[in-house]
RNA sequence: CGGGGUGUAGCUCAGCUUGGUAGAGUACCUGCUUUGGGAGCAGGGUGCCGUAGGUUCGAAUCCUAUCGCCCCGACCA
C-alpha cells in the first residue's frame, strides 16, 4: 500500500477527549474516530487491526471444533420474554420499533438466538456437541460509556455458545474454549491469565475472566508469579483429554480486585498487576435450554435438555488492551501477528531518484513476497515519516536514504520495538523481512 | 443515574470576571528556500463562538432553557 494514496490522519496533539493511552494513541494513529458517545468509526488502519484479531479468534476456535455462523444485529423481543429476560436485562439493551410497531433489540448477546437456532435444527445427542459462535456487532446501552473503544456502547464480539448431552459433556466443551482462548491470546502477543469469575445465579466453579496484564489496566489484580513464565499449550489436539492444560492454568492463585480475599493476596509468591478483561468463560448449565426448550433424544430414547456454555471475546476491546500493553512515549507498538503491516518502507528523499528507485524496488520485492507492506511514499520530511511511523507502530521499517545509498548503497533496518537500527544492503535487508 | 467540568478555526486552546470589529499556536492552500527526527520566510481565515429564547443601542461574554461531549462514582465485554 502506498501511504501517499492511502487514508491515515495523524494527529500530532492528544485530542481533548481522550484520557487513557489507548484510545489516545488509536485516535492519533489515524486507526478511529468518534461518531457519537461510546460508537466509533473505523478508519483503515484500525478495520486491518480488527480484522487481524478476528481472524485469530476464528482461526483457532475453528481448531477446537467450534463452528461460525451470523446472527443478526437485531433480534425479535419475543425470544427474550420467553427467556424472561426482557424485563431483566433492563435500560442497557436498546429496543427498537419497526413501521408495524413491532419491537426488536440490537442484540447485546445472544444466548436466545442461537438457542433458538439449536432446538429448531438439533433432535438427537448423534448431532452433540456443537459449538457455535458469531464476530457480531453488539450494542449495550451503557450509562457511562469511557476509555475509547476499552468501553463503547457499540462493540465487536466473538459469543461462542456450546450444546452438550449432559455435565460430562459440558465440562469437556469448556475446558476446549479454556485451552483456545489460551492460545488466542498467546498468538496476539498477550500476557493472559485466566481468573476465577463469578457465576452468580449459575453456581459452581467454571466460570474464567481472561485478563491481559497491563501497567495502564483498568482494574488491580493478583497472581501468582509463576504465572509470568508459564506459555500457552502449543500444538493442542482438541479430542484429547483437556483437563491437565485446564488444570495447571488454574491450580494457581489468580483473582480481580473484586473477588480476591485479603489473606490470599498476602501470600508469597503473589503478585500484584494491572489488567484488562477481554474475554470470559461461562457454563450456563441448562439456564436458557430450559426455558427455550431446547432438548434433545439421549441414547436411550428419552427427551433431555440440553447443557449449555458461553464465551465471550470483546473482539473490538481486545485492540485497546493490546495497545495497554505494547506502547511506548513514540507509539504504539504492535505484535507482528496483529499489526496492520509487517513492514514499512519509508524513503526519506521522496522526488530524488536514486531513493525513490531503491525504495520502489524494495516495494515491489516485499509485494510480490507476499509480504503486508506500506510504503510511506509522502512527499513529506524525514522527520515528519519518522514520528508518524513510530505512532502507527509497524514492526518493521526498512528506511532509505540519500546518505545510505551514496555511502555504499546501505539502507537501515529498524525494529520499532526494541529501536534498534541496523545498516544493511537491500538484499540483507529485504531477507530479514521475507525470512521472518 | 448522582456529582463535577466543558462546548470558540480541522486539532490544542485564549478571550467571558468588567458586554463594544473573532484571536493564538498548529494544521491546511500558494510561492520561494530547505531536505535523516513533526523545517524557514512571505502571503492566505477556512468561524451559525453547541442550539433556542431573553436582557441590552449592542451578547462569544450577562440570564433561562435545552442538547452534545468529557471526568469521578454506581454499573459493565
Amino acid at each position: 500500500m502506498r501511504y501517499s494514496k492511502y487514508f491515515i490522519p495523524t494527529l500530532k496533539e492528544n485530542p481533548g477527549e481522550a484520557q487513557v493511552v489507548s484510545h489516545r494513541l488509536m485516535l492519533r494513529a489515524g486507526m478511529i474516530s468518534q461518531l457519537s458517545a461510546g460508537i466509533y468509526n473505523w478508519l483503515p488502519l484500525g478495520l486491518k487491526v480488527l480484522q487481524k484479531v478476528s481472524e485469530i479468534v476464528r482461526d483457532e476456535l475453528n481448531k477446537a471444533s467450534a463452528i461460525e455462523i451470523l446472527m443478526p444485529t437485531l433480534q425479535p423481543v419475543e425470544l427474550w420474554q420467553e427467556s424472561g429476560r426482557y424485563d431483566a436485562y433492563g435500560a442497557e439493551m436498546l429496543r427498537i420499533k419497526d413501521r408495524n410497531n413491532r419491537e426488536y433489540a440490537y442484540g447485546p448477546t445472544a444466548e436466545e438466538v442461537v438457542t433458538d437456532i439449536f432446538r429448531k435444527n438439533i433432535r438427537s445427542y448423534k448431532d452433540m456437541p456443537k459449538n457455535l459462535y458469531n464476530i457480531q456487532w453488539k450494542f449495550r446501552d451503557e450509562t457511562r460509556p469511557r476509555f475509547g473503544l476499552m468501553r463503547g456502547r457499540e462493540f465487536l464480539m466473538k459469543d461462542a455458545y456450546s450444546f452438550d448431552v449432559d455435565y460430562e459433556a459440558a465440562k469437556k466443551s469448556y475446558y476446549r474454549m479454556f485451552t483456545a482462548y489460551l492460545n488466542i491470546f498467546e498468538r496476539m502477543g498477550l500476557k493472559t491469565i485466566p481468573m476465577q469469575a463469578d457465576t452468580g445465579p449459575i453456581g459452581g466453579n467454571l466460570s474464567h475472566e481472561f485478563i491481559v496484564l497491563a501497567e495502564t489496566g483498568e482494574s488491580q489484580v493478583y497472581c501468582h508469579k509463576d504465572f509470568l513464565k508459564t506459555d500457552a499449550p502449543q500444538g493442542v489436539d482438541f479430542d484429547s483429554d483437556l483437563l491437565p492444560i485446564y488444570e495447571k492454568w488454574t491450580s494457581l492463585y489468580a483473582a480481580t480486585d473484586e473477588v480476591c480475599k485479603e489473606e490470599d493476596i498476602k501470600k508469597e509468591d503473589i503478585i500484584t498487576a494491572r489488567g484488562i478483561e477481554v474475554g470470559q468463560v461461562f457454563y450456563l448449565g441448562k439456564k436458557y435450554s430450559e426455558k427455550l426448550k431446547a432438548e434433545v433424544l439421549n441414547d436411550k430414547g428419552q427427551p433431555v435438555t440440553v447443557e449449555m456454555g458461553c464465551y465471550g471475546i470483546g473482539v473490538s476491546r481486545v485492540v485497546p488492551a493490546i495497545i495497554e500493553a505494547s506502547h511506548d512515549e513514540h507509539g504504539i507498538i504492535w505484535p507482528e501477528s496483529v499489526a496492520p503491516f509487517k513492514a514499512v518502507v519509508i524513503n526519506l528523499n521522496q522526488g530524488v531518484s536514486e531513493t525513490d528507485k531503491v525504495s520502489e524496488e524494495i516495494y515491489q520485492k516485499l509485494l510480490n513476497a507476499k509480504v503486508d507492506v506500506l510504503y510511506d511514499d509522502r512527499n513529506e520530511r524525514a522527520g515528519v515519516k519518522f514520528k508518524d511511523n513510530d505512532l502507527i507502530g509497524i514492526p518493521y521499517q526498512i528506511i532509505v536514504g540519500k546518505k545510505g545509498l551514496e555511502n555504499g548503497g546501505v539502507v537501515e533496518f529498524k525494529t520499532r520495538k526494541t529501536g534498534e537500527k541496523e545498516t544493511l544492503s537491500v538484499e540483507e535487508a529485504l531477507n530479514k523481512i521475507i525470512g521472518k
